[in-house]
DNA sequence: CGATTTGCGTTGCTAAATGCTACCTAACCC
DNA sequence: GGGTTAGGTAGCATTTAGCAACGCAAATCG
């Protein structure tokens, strides 16, 4: 593999803070996971993961703001709203994988089961791991 | 690529919650980056990252806790702690990876200095991503 | 030895984020 | 019009983050 030790007066010069900023807070990555499972409605998100109103609406918001989600009302019910992922958004899953086969790997009692498999083959993805360019 | 949902029904049998569940809290991922960049005590990480005392004090032991670091007083000065990461602590540096160039992608003004570099020819190792089996 | 510094942590208090419950409003349905 | 639905806001309690000050034992200095 590489080297590890990086120097350490760039620790702010770093995309890991800006990232951070929005994924950062509470239920973002949750609500990013219930994006990519289908999920585009308040009620679903609120439902499905079971967080308070209040927050949801300030989270998706700021979702929306930072690009990760865009808010389209639909044309034939003008209520319902939708929320779906941008290209930057979409750009999270390996990150969202990586983070969830971690925890699939440690954690008590979670069955690994393959999030996506290859249309080709059916075969699960591989594990989210570093590689040479 | 793969299929993209899967059932809905399994939202919380799922490594992310088990994940962010010590990552998820505020600085946990930025004291993690600090640690792979060979930061190991109290003082380092508190002045490096500018996180309040107490909050270091408890998130530090939140990831010991959590088996992510290990907390060892150095025979040579038994004042001075060491805090290392694990093999678990070290597994998490592809979601790291994966977070931070999602942020060095789309944040302003971030530099997308590479991280790790192969060994063998200098290379910058590849973004972290979605491979087959 | 006593005095001081160093490393790590705790305590007390203020500010901000989160969570619950109830309420609001526009759009749809009849 | 009256009732329902989807999305969102408002008020208040609880939790977490942040700042500044203090505690304390191991090391170091004179």
């Amino acid at each position: 593999m590489g080297k590890l030790h990086e120097p350490l007066n760039d620790m702010q010069n770093c995309g890991l803070p800006a990232a951070l900023e929005v994924m950062g807070e509470r239920w973002s990555f949750m609500i990013l996971r219930a994006g990519f499972n289908g999920l585009h409605h308040f009620e679903e998100f609120l439902t499905t993961l079971g967080i308070a109103r209040n927050i949801l609406s300030n989270r998706l918001a700021r979702l929306v703001e930072h690009g990760i989600m865009k808010r389209e009302a639909l044309a034939e019910d003008r209520r319902k709203i939708e929320y779906r992922l941008t290209a930057k958004g979409l750009d999270l899953l390996p990150a969202m994988l990586a983070l969830r086969q971690w925890g699939e790997k440690y954690g008590e009692g979670i069955p690994s089961n393959p999030v996506l498999c290859d249309a080709r083959d059916g075969q699960p993805i591989a594990l989210i791991g570093i590689h040479a360019h």
